[in-house]
DNA sequence: GTCTATAGGCAGATAGAC
DNA sequence: GTCTATCTGCCTATAGAC
């Protein structure tokens, strides 16, 4: 029972837009109006497939984090290194840096204390995912020395969504993203096992 | 022509609401009646001192900008090594951090899609003073050997910038400064010359 | 410098026809 | 499912008295 991906249902392609406007302009910087001029659609029809702004931010960012973990377990089933991995994890960051868009939860975490309750949950619950996925591949690294490191994998996997949330954060102004891609180089290096 | 520090001019009390309004909520999630309310006067009385909100953000960046580089002269005035001056770097941040704020300029970054160009300028000028900075830091850091570093200053300053604003942002959504200061621990110990 | 009062616009949201 | 019409509330901003 195939749907043509080309021809999406309402409900998602009002997910997409809205997607689009809170990575480019933030959850708290753009309204049911904007959806509604973009498909060409009256702000009536939004509430019909999502009730409230609060809904559809809630649908947003669970649509968006299963996509992330599907993207992480495709690199798990591609990539076999710990090294080959990570750079490819750094790839998903550059891709959203290239669609001149912010990750979705690192806007959310600069808008966090103006959020309702359900979507905080889920952006630390986006975080505690990619931590925890990183201090798996870490301590693949260190196991098999394709990755060197101090610190403890938590820690260390901290620093490396930070640096990449971070690196994206502060490129995006600049609208250069090879400044992104320059910078996330720079991490990456400091794990290289010979230094 | 001393003035009370304890009772600074009615401009600068707008500017201290509005830069905490800022850091904590965002430029687009504050309005003029939340500084009127924090400080019991009337939105029309800040019109007065700040004509419009795009001038009051301006203002807020433009002091927010002096006072660190302040801070920047101060650190050189304080600590002789390269090493002692990047932890102090760090200390900038956690005291903010520490006070439940997200870096002034960070989160502009986030929202800067939909800020005036003023601003958006200001914005850029702030994160290439810190690359400036920095970049001579990390010059000083190799010289002198207290620094280890492989990449170019350039991109390892940015690395720092990006690193320490990604650790904030993803640090305060768990309201934990603990949580940003191993992180940027185990940045800084990627500096470490002997490993 | 600060107030009251108010303009004009846009936000999120709902009722009810089709 | 989508529309028109409308409500209520908050936003930025201004006029004018004190």
């Amino acid at each position: 029972m195939a749907t043509k991906a080309r021809n999406a249902d309402t409900a998602d392609r009002i997910l997409d837009v809205a997607e689009e406007l809170v990575q480019v302009r933030g959850f708290n910087a753009f309204s049911y109006a904007d959806i509604a001029a973009e498909l060409g659609m009256t702000k009536a029809a939004l509430h019909y497939h999502y009730s409230g702004k609060a809904e559809l931010g809630r649908a947003v960012i669970a649509r968006y984090s299963e996509r992330f973990s599907a993207e992480l377990a495709e690199i798990e089933a591609r990539d076999a290194t710990a090294a080959d991995r990570l750079a490819a994890y750094v790839d998903l960051y550059a891709g959203v840096l290239r669609a001149r868009r912010m990750c979705l939860c690192g806007m959310l975490a600069a808008e966090y204390q103006t959020l309702p309750d359900d979507i905080r949950d889920a952006i630390i619950a986006f975080f505690d995912d990619n931590e925890v996925w990183l201090v798996r591949l870490l301590q693949q690294g260190r196991a098999d020395g394709s990755l060197r490191f101090d610190g403890s994998p938590a820690d260390t996997a901290r620093m490396i969504v930070g640096g990449l949330e971070g690196a994206m954060l502060v490129a995006r102004p600049y609208g250069d993203a090879k400044l992104f891609e320059r910078t996330a180089r720079a991490l990456l290096a400091t794990f290289r096992p010979a230094r």
